[in-house]
RNA sequence: GGGAUCAUAGUCUAGCUUGGUAUGAUGCCAGCCUCGGGCGCUGGAGGUCGCCGGUUCGAAUCCGGCUGAUCCCA
């Protein structure tokens, strides 16, 4: 019978084992710990206000940097005409099987079809020529934040894999080729600040391989995340356009020679994977884990009382909880009667808050509180006064641990291999990452994707042109490397 | 692209083989409580058994289709 209330018990929290079942630990977080629900539309989901309030959180982050950078927000219309996705074939074609179409207005069939925007690039760049004439309107620095939408037909999951899912997508327009690079550049930085610093992700930034890159663009640098499977996770990607759009959207400026010009031109883009990615790597059996720059609620107070002291304790939370908010901490006190202290401390445990704080009459008496970090469970009692000091140290070493055990995982996860049979062995094992040499050939790249699954996920800065002690020939056809790239199986 | 599993209250689940309108827990609501790790007590609400069709006197149960979720392989 007592065994029959235990497992009751357990069922309240996360039942699985984020090692033993990783799918189901993943769903069930999202579930859980009140970021989504699926809606009975395939591949769609709904983010409840806890999840937004990261998605925030992060836009917040990003949002600044680009306007510091000079950016500025716009708004796209979400339909877009057939006849201008046809504008760039080669770039459409890439998306044609995942667009969702429009063909009636209620009972009406309409002249021309709409197309729910997969990406924005043929809508904006069709009327950039509008708002281009001269080198003087350029560089032109667009942002939207917005959802793209690709129909998923097979698989998909949560953050990672949708129908339709919230992004970020950049666009700017340059007179120069090297202005356009550093553009992209610049971008890419941007973004790994944001997933390094403030969601403590580890990344390996490099380019796409030629197969891999956004079609219709020159070159694809990316951001790649390892999760706790092995798999690698693009987090986001930023790309060099050259003139592959502005020619056939005839984007053209005259320069200070008065002579006409294509532009030259970037787009890039990072999208709420990134929640899918703090999930990920840094939840545990209890749940969600939060790095505490992105945490919607910061700390978390749980006022423990009984009938006699209820009124005393909770000022006492109360006041706690206006010193941490001048401090400008996100924080909420967890007063609701009906719950014992050790339910709420579950409740936000699954929510990931990184601090709680327990206020008990003992405390009020002591004149000290109880803090608990939700990452290592490390539990410390401290003064009232020296609250604040030792805040910010807390926050500072949750932030910094995070990111170092993923680092020291994502490391420990990266082999090398110098043959096709080590290789093929490490991808089947689910080893993680794996370095090895390649030509440069598409056709190479193929026939490891066929035969393990895995491909070229990034070609690391630094390792253009390079081979590397073991790694000289390609791993596939084994004529001279030109590159020391990462393969993985991919989400 | 190929294959597999699953769908019963907010959540988890029994019942399905052998057809007779549904079990338990938890959560939820109201009220208590001794509330420092999912505490205890009393009462209550909550279900067209995913959807459509077929078989049958009768379908959660058998059959077919669809939708959604998930996994494996390429």
């Amino acid at each position: 019978m007592n065994d029959k209330i235990s497992d009751n018990k357990k069922e309240i929290g996360i039942t699985v084992k984020k090692e033993e079942d990783f799918s189901d630990w993943f769903s069930q977080i999202v579930e859980k710990s009140g970021l989504a629900d699926y809606i009975s539309a395939k591949g769609f989901i709904v983010l409840k206000p806890y999840g937004y309030a990261i998605w925030e959180s992060i836009r917040g982050f990003l949002d600044k940097k680009l306007k510091d950078a000079g950016h500025s927000n716009g708004f796209l219309p979400c339909l877009i005409p057939e006849s201008i996705l046809n504008k760039e074939e080669d770039h459409f074609k890439g998306f044609n099987p995942e667009v969702f179409w429009v063909t009636h207005s209620g009972e009406n069939k309409l002249n021309e079809k709409l197309a729910l925007r997969p990406t924005s690039e043929a809508l904006l760049y069709s009327i950039f020529p509008k708002w281009i004439s001269s080198y003087r309107d350029l560089p032109l620095k667009i942002n939207f934040w917005n959802t793209a939408l690709r129909a998923e037909i097979k698989s998909t999951k949560p953050f990672i894999r949708n129908s339709e899912f919230l992004w970020q997508e950049g666009h700017t327009v340059h007179s120069s080729r090297n202005e356009a690079e550093d553009q992209v550049m610049m971008v890419l930085d941007i973004y790994k600040n944001l997933i390094e610093n403030v969601l403590s992700i580890p990344t390996i930034t490099g380019f796409k391989s030629n197969k891999e890159k956004f079609v219709g663009a020159e070159y694809t640098t990316t951001l790649e995340g390892m999760m706790p499977d092995g798999k690698a996770l693009q987090l986001g990607t930023s790309h060099n356009l050259g003139r592959n759009f502005s020619k056939p959207f005839d984007i053209k400026f005259l320069n200070k020679e008065n002579n006409e010009e294509f532009a030259w031109q970037t787009s890039w883009g990072t999208s709420w994977r990134l929640i899918g990615a703090l999930i990920m790597v840094h939840g545990d059996d209890k749940g969600l884990i939060l790095p505490p720059l992105i945490a919607p609620i910061q700390i978390i107070i749980i006022p423990i009382y009984k009938n006699n002291n209820e009124k005393a304790v909770k000022e006492s939370a109360n006041l706690l909880k206006d010193n941490l908010l001048e401090s400008g901490y996100r924080v909420f006190v967890d007063e609701r009667n009906g719950y014992t202290a050790g339910w709420k401390y579950n409740e936000w445990e699954v929510k990931g808050v990184p601090i709680r704080i327990s206020v008990g009459p003992r405390d009020i008496e002591k004149k000290t509180i109880e803090i608990v970090r939700r990452d290592n469970k490390h539990k410390q009692v401290i003064p009232l006064e020296q609250l604040n000091e030792n805040m910010e140290k807390i926050f500072n070493s949750i932030q910094n641990d995070l990111f170092n055990n993923a680092e020291k995982y994502l490391k420990e996860k990266t082999k090398r291999a110098s043959n096709y049979k080590d290789l093929k062995k490490m991808i089947d094992n689910s080893e993680g990452f794996v370095l090895a040499a390649w030509c440069g050939k598409d056709e190479c790249e193929l026939k490891v994707k066929e035969e393990t699954g895995a491909d070229i996920r990034v070609i690391p800065f630094g390792q253009e042109g390079k081979s590397n002690g073991d790694l000289k020939n390609c791993i596939y056809c084994n004529q001279s490397s030109e590159k020391i790239v990462v393969f993985a199986r991919a989400y």
